[in-house]
Formats: C-alpha cells, sequence, structure tokens
DNA sequence: TATTGTTATACTCTATAACTATA
DNA sequence: TATAGTTATAGAGTATAACAATA
C-alpha cells in the first residue's frame, strides 16, 4: 500500500517525534541484536554492562528501572549463567551482585561490540555525532 | 547514590546511544501522557491518528506493526468509545475502521495537541529540529 | 518501625493457532 | 486454496502485596 497523501501531511512535529522513536527502536533492535549473540537478553546485558562494581540487586533494579522483586530472577539467570555470583553486602540484609571472572570477560567483550556496533556509531561521522549529542541533550534537559 | 565514574567511561558512542533512548523515552511518555488527557492508550491514540480515513482492520495491524488478531480488541475498545465504527468493505470478508463524528473530532484534537506539546516542538527552535531531521535521516537510511 | 531480598500472584502486551465466512 | 476477522490461549515483561531476616 502506498503512503496516504492525506497523512503525509501530519505536522512536523508529529512526523519528527515519529522518526526520534523509529531511530531509537532500530537502536534498541541493534542493542538486543548484538548481546543476544552472546546469549542475553537487553536486560541482562544492561545488568552485566552495570556490574562494572559489585552492586546490591535493589540498586541493580532502580539502574534497570524496574521493581526490585524482578531482579531476583534476573540474578537467578545470571548466576545460572557463570556469569554473576551473590555475595553478602555489610548490611546483612543486603546482597551484592558481582560479576565472575566469566561475567567480567562477558562485559568487556559486550561493551566493546556495543560501541562498534551500535547504530550511531555505523552510520553518523563523529562531527555528527557531536551535533546529535547537543541535540539530545537540549530535549533531556529538566524542564522548566 | 552518585554516578559511578568508572560507569561513566562507557564508550562515546554506548553512550550516545544511551542518550537517545532516554530521548526517545521521554517522546513516548510525553506522548503517553498527552493522549492520556483524552481518555486514550498510546496505541487507540496511533490508531486514530491512522483512521484519517477508513481502513482495513488488517491494513492498521500493519500501521501498528502487530499481530492482527491484537486488532479486534483494540476495535472493539474504540467503538465502545464511540470513536470508530465497524463498516463492511466491498470485499465482504473485509471490515472497515471508520471515525465516527465525535472520532473525527478526537482525530483533530489529538493531532493539534500531540504537534503543540510534543518534547521535540516544546524544547527546539525550527532550525534545530531541521538539523535533528537530517541527523535521523541518516539513521533511519537503509543499510548498506 | 523501616528496609532488603524473596515469593506468589496478577495484569498488560503481544504472538500463535484454530475457526468462520468469504473469495 | 487463500485471506479477513475472530477467539482462545500462551508467553514475555512488569507490578503489587505479603513474608522472613536484619537494621
Amino acid at each position: 500500500m502506498p503512503p496516504r497523501a492525506t497523512k503525509a501531511t501530519l505536522t512536523e512535529a508529529h512526523d519528527l517525534s515519529r522518526r526520534l522513536l523509529q531511530v531509537a527502536e532500530r537502536a534498541r533492535a541493534d542493542f538486543a541484536d548484538v548481546v543476544a549473540e552472546l546469549g542475553l537478553t537487553p536486560v541482562q546485558a544492561r545488568a552485566v554492562l552495570w556490574l562494572d562494581q559489585p552492586s546490591a540487586m535493589r540498586a541493580l533494579a532502580g539502574h534497570l528501572a524496574c521493581d526490585a522483586s524482578n531482579v531476583t530472577g534476573l540474578a537467578d539467570r545470571l548466576e545460572q549463567l557463570g556469569v554473576v555470583e551473590r555475595v553478602p553486602g555489610e548490611d546483612r540484609r543486603v546482597t551484592l551482585l558481582q560479576l565472575t571472572r566469566k561475567g567480567a570477560a562477558l562485559r568487556a567483550e559486550l561493551a566493546d561490540r556495543v560501541a562498534q556496533r551500535s547504530t550511531v556509531t555505523a552510520r553518523l561521522t563523529s562531527p555528527e555525532r557531536q551535533r546529535l549529542a547537543v541535540l539530545l541533550d537540549k530535549l533531556l534537559d529538566q524542564p522548566g
């Protein structure tokens, strides 16, 4: 089906938002593809990338912007994969997640691939990336 | 918790992708907020905006990038709300969704609010939007 | 009392498969 | 036989609430 003329005349702002979401969707899909090659889901990959240092499970939940209850299963799975281990914190209520040696190697490989194969790296020159960064920062500034 | 220095040193590309996803998330949230004021979910709003002209349910599914089975419930709900009606197509297998008068008014109001209150409109000047559009188009070009 | 991690549960979103009525 | 819409169902993903251990 060809695009409908009348629907192509949505406002410039609406159209720009749409393209922004499309780009984000592509970036998300690219990320998912890259991390899937290493046997991880996107959330698992985000956790591994975050675990540069040992982190309380609750802090990881904050980083992932999800409820803490979800981290239990995530940690279970990453432990099964041999990528993280649970270690007790000083506060004995707290459990820290810590990368195993295997996990640290995986994290390095992950960071490398994500950086090299992300959409923005592959399709924009360095000055273009800088221009994009300026615009994105403006969009991310606190409202008001 | 302050940001960890070691985690701030992720590569430029990774960081830029992260900001891109953040901006998209804000755009998505803004869209959800605006359409919620009119009593619609994001998917319902996308459907209403698409229904400039009557559309087969299957075509709507294509536009929404979801399975056709999901459109049944969506159409049910929009019919309950009195914004669309099912009308038979020439091909009697096909059901067209058509905005009611109320639906058309809602669509106009929706398009207006989305255009005026989207993140990119509110936070970027016109030349900035143009620059952003150029960069986004580059990111959206066919690979290869 | 308040907090961490856990568990059980429920809700939303989406996809698959089987069904009907048309073609 | 192929397609449009419907229905039932199942799988992610995520949230809430109650609980035990600890502060």
